[in-house]
RNA sequence: GCCCUCGUAGCUCAGUGGAUAGAGCGUCUCCCUGCGGAGGAGAAGGUCGCACGUUCAAAUCGUGUCGAGGGUGCCA
């Protein structure tokens, strides 16, 4: 990336500046390199000089002197000055910009992807709701941000699995199951309580009334256990595939669908009792199996077998990233966690410590609850209490692309409101539109060109000089700048206040420029806009796909 | 009580220790005899919760404090 190489430019300058002796020696620190607020102070700026101050004992303007004077030629720098109190602004060259227009035609979908991972294994766990119930909203916040950071991770050179881990065991598993066994018999006429801390939402009771009318009564005549296994399987399906259609609705797709039970079954569970025993991780007392987590910074201990015997759900946590580490091998796993999990951080850290593997190999990305408010009320949700509003219905009152964009335009640890009112209200504002918009306006004139019998083939993209066409390139070329600080960040929004001002450059180069002009004398004008019109094309339809939203021809 | 996260415009939120703190929505002006007006130009709106501190430089780092959310189960 320029800006990679512009920073190695100045320390070079720098050393440069120390040998010829206009600079005193001292160790040259890391050259930083940002966006100046203001475009016309420049494309990038550097503070270093003013940091380099108190090293070489002169004037931060005075070494930013020095330091210009002594910088190398490159082809892609323009203007360079020094501003107070020491600042050095650069500006890209005008040839240089407008022939980007082309490296990014050639580059079509790949344009913004890098190899800051160098094919590195990365695992993202997204999701991972338990199966027992409709997902949440605050489930499409998870899910919004681990779909788009595996996009992002994926465009920055990683190899990204992304996975949903199906808590089918356990006693949350067991209660719905019980749940739907009463559902079931209720539907029937039976006179069946819902368990002490069962699933009360309607939707199990539209569950059981389901799975009556399709199978009899056949289950009441079957042992009761038995049959309370046989709904449980009937049921997780059905969660599962209603889970599967809600995501798949917002655009969010996985590689992989791995199952709690299936540790259990091969045997997971087993070796990674052996390992934790071994290493005296174990400790008994009060009838239950512990896990020492507190003498490996885990905060406190933990229990892994109750004293029913049960294996809790930690224990599962152990087993299935023993496998993602040991087993599969990732270099990297990121779990995407509500902030109600975040007391589990550190044990999570103790565990990997027991099991010898580096803590720095494991992410927890702890996103803050949403708040959902009605008219400015808070809505207080529980799957358990009955009292929900599913992703689903949002995304049927807002649309996908809305909610999405929405979801993502936040930072992860931003305590967000979502008003479902005002979504409704202001889904037709959404941002999203501004953005797709742009895209259906370019799919729109290069539709005109062709009615028009016009191609872009011989386009000379170094006729492209007016100021709103140099503004828009400088914003396109922006892209991998920014998949490379949402992939180091781990922070997708970026792309979406990115999207943004990208579809603002475009609409103000539509203002000034015509683009498919009928004077024959802007033959060769129009050709070139029609190649910066294509380039503008794939850099935001690359955007958007990072984002998992639409890129339409027409709205 | 202790631990984690957050507090920026009327609302929802951006802002890798640097220059005059930004966007969208909302409010108010203005702009179509050519490619999509779901657009463009402009205005109003801020003690960055508060107080100390670190620094040449703080919305950003530290401490304290107030407020919000979450955690602190042999539930997940």
């Amino acid at each position: 990336m320029i800006k990679d190489d512009l920073a190695k430019l100045v320390e070079k300058a720098i050393k440069k500046a120390q040998r010829k002796g206009d600079l005193p020696k001292f160790k040259v620190p890391p050259v930083p390199l940002e966006r100046p607020k203001q475009a016309d102070w420049g494309d990038y700026a550097t503070p270093v000089c003013m940091q380099l101050a108190p090293l070489a004992r002169m004037a931060p303007v005075k070494i930013a002197e020095a330091v210009v004077k002594h910088l190398a030629e490159a082809d892609y720098l323009g203007e360079v000055k020094v501003a107070h109190p020491g600042f050095i602004n650069f500006t890209l060259a005008d040839e240089w910009l407008t022939q980007q227009v082309e490296t990014i035609l050639a580059a079509g979908e790949s344009y913004g992807s890098l190899d800051l991972g160098r094919g590195k294994k990365v695992q993202v766990e997204y999701v991972s709701a338990n199966p027992t119930g409709p997902l949440t909203v605050g489930s499409g916040r998870n899910a919004v941000l681990g779909d788009s950071l595996a996009n992002v991770l994926a465009a920055a050179g990683y190899q990204v699995q992304r996975e949903y881990y199906v808590n089918d065991a356990g006693t949350q598993m067991r209660l719905f199951n019980e749940t739907l066994y009463a559902r079931y018999a209720q539907a029937l006429g039976q006179d069946e309580p819902v368990p002490e801390r069962g699933y009360r939402g309607s939707y199990m009771v539209e569950l059981g009334q389901q799975i009556a009318q399709e199978h009899g009564d056949k289950f009441l005549r079957m042992d009761r256990q038995e049959a309370i296994e046989a709904l449980g399987e009937i049921g997780l399906k059905k969660m599962l595939a209603g889970i599967r259609s809600d995501l798949e609705l917002m655009g969010v797709h996985y590689d992989n669908w791995f199952s709690e039970r299936s540790l259990y079954e091969d045997g997971y569970f087993a070796q990674i009792m052996t390992i934790l025993r071994q290493g005296g991780h174990i400790a008994e007392r009060e009838g239950a199996v512990w896990f020492k987590a507190k003498e490996l910074g885990g905060g406190k201990d933990e229990v892994i077998i109750r004293s029913t015997g049960e294996p809790g759900y930690f224990a599962s946590d152990i087993a299935y990233h023993y496998n993602k580490f040991v087993e599969r091998g990732f270099d990297w796993v990121i779990d995407i966690w509500g902030a109600d999990h975040q007391g589990h951080v550190p044990r999570m850290k103790a565990m990997m410590r027991a099991l010898g593997l580096d803590p720095e190999r494991l992410t927890l990305i702890i996103y803050q609850l949403v708040t959902l408010k009605r008219g400015g009320e808070i809505v207080r949700l529980s799957k358990r209490t009955g009292d929900i509003i599913t992703l689903r219905e949002v995304l049927e009152e807002v649309g996908p692309d809305a909610v999405r964009f929405f979801l993502l335009a936040r930072a992860a640890d931003s305590q967000m409101d979502f008003d479902l009112d005002l979504a409704k209200e202001e889904s037709a504002e959404n941002p999203v539109y501004y953005v797709q918009y742009s895209h259906a306006r370019i799919a729109s004139i290069l539709r005109y060109a062709q009615e028009q019998g016009v191609t872009s083939t011989n386009g000379d993209v170094a006729l492209l000089t007016h100021p709103s066409e140099l503004a828009l390139i400088r914003q396109m070329l922006k892209l991998p700048e920014i998949v490379a600080l949402a992939a180091q960040n781990l922070a997708p929004h970026h792309l979406a206040y990115y999207a943004q001002e990208l579809a603002a450059a475009f609409h103000i180069f539509y203002r000034d420029c015509r683009v498919v002009s009928s004077d024959p004398a802007d033959a060769e004008l129009t050709q070139a806009r029609l190649k910066l019109v294509l380039a503008a094309k794939i850099v935001l339809a690359n955007t958007l796909r990072l984002m998992g939203v639409s890129a339409p021809e027409r709205m």
